[in-house]
DNA sequence: ACGGTATTTCCAGAATTATGGAAATAATGT
DNA sequence: ACATTATTTCCATAATTCTGGAAATACCGT
C-alpha cells in the first residue's frame, strides 16, 4: 500500500464516530449492517451518518449493496489487513527488537 | 487501547505530512533524529514541522529528548504496536478473515 | 400511479486543521 | 554578555471537516 493511500484510510478511521462506525460494521461480521441500523444504533442524523459512511466506502474500508429498499454495508476485511501489513511494515522496519540495519542488535 | 485513543492516534497518522514524519522517524530506528535533520529531508518549515511533531508527540507516537540545541525525535514502538493490536483485534472481533496474510482462508 | 420506507444530496454554519512568516525561547561556546 | 544555532510559540489566513435540517431520490408493494 502507498503512504498516501494509507494515510487516507488512517484519516477516515481516525474520527471517532466513523471509528465507531467501522468497528460495528466490523462486529456485525459477514452479513454487515443496514444503513438505517447503524444509524439507529449510533445515534446519528441521518445525513451526518451517511456523509462517514461515503468517506469510508471512498478509501475502500467499507462496501455497500443495495437490498431492496435497504442498503447492507460490510467492513472490508482485506482492505483493513492490506492498512495493518501496512503499519506493521512501517513499525517493524528494523523487525525484531526494532534494530535499524546498520545498528546491531544490543 | 480505548477506542477514543485509537482514534486520535489514527487521526494524528492520517496526515500524509505527519506520517511522512512518522515513518522518517521509525526509519531512523532507535537513535532518532533530530527536528532540524527531519526539516531537511522532507523539506518543511519549520513552524509547520514543529506543529505536526507537537501532534504526534502528543498522542504519544513520538517520544522527543533534548540533546544540547537540538531535539532527537523518535518513533514510540510501543504505541505503534499498541494502536495495531487494537486494529487487529477490531478487524478479528468476528470472522478472522482480517487475520495475519498467511493465515487467511480461501 | 401512489404511498411508504430508506437513504442520499443540497445547503449552510460552526469548528477545526494546515501552513508558514516573524518573533520569542532554549542551549551552547567564546 | 554576546553571537550562533536549533526549535517553538504567536499570529493570521486559507482550506477543510463536521454536523444536521430540508428536499430530493431510490426502491418496493399494492
Amino acid at each position: 500500500m502507498m503512504i498516501d493511500d494509507a494515510a487516507v484510510r488512517l484519516e477516515a478511521l481516525g474520527n471517532p464516530t466513523r471509528l465507531k462506525i467501522y468497528r460495528s460494521l466490523v462486529r456485525a461480521g459477514h452479513s454487515g449492517m443496514a444503513v438505517g441500523k447503524l444509524q439507529a444504533s449510533l445515534d446519528l442524523a441521518g445525513s451526518t451518518l451517511s456523509h462517514h459512511l461515503k468517506a469510508l466506502v471512498i478509501v475502500g474500508l467499507v462496501a455497500q449493496e443495495r437490498q431492496g429498499t435497504t442498503l447492507i454495508c460490510r467492513a472490508n476485511y482485506e482492505m483493513m489487513r492490506g492498512l495493518v501489513d501496512f503499519l506493521v511494515a512501517e513499525c517493524c522496519v528494523d523487525a525484531c527488537e526494532c534494530a535499524p540495519a546498520e545498528a546491531a542488535r544490543s
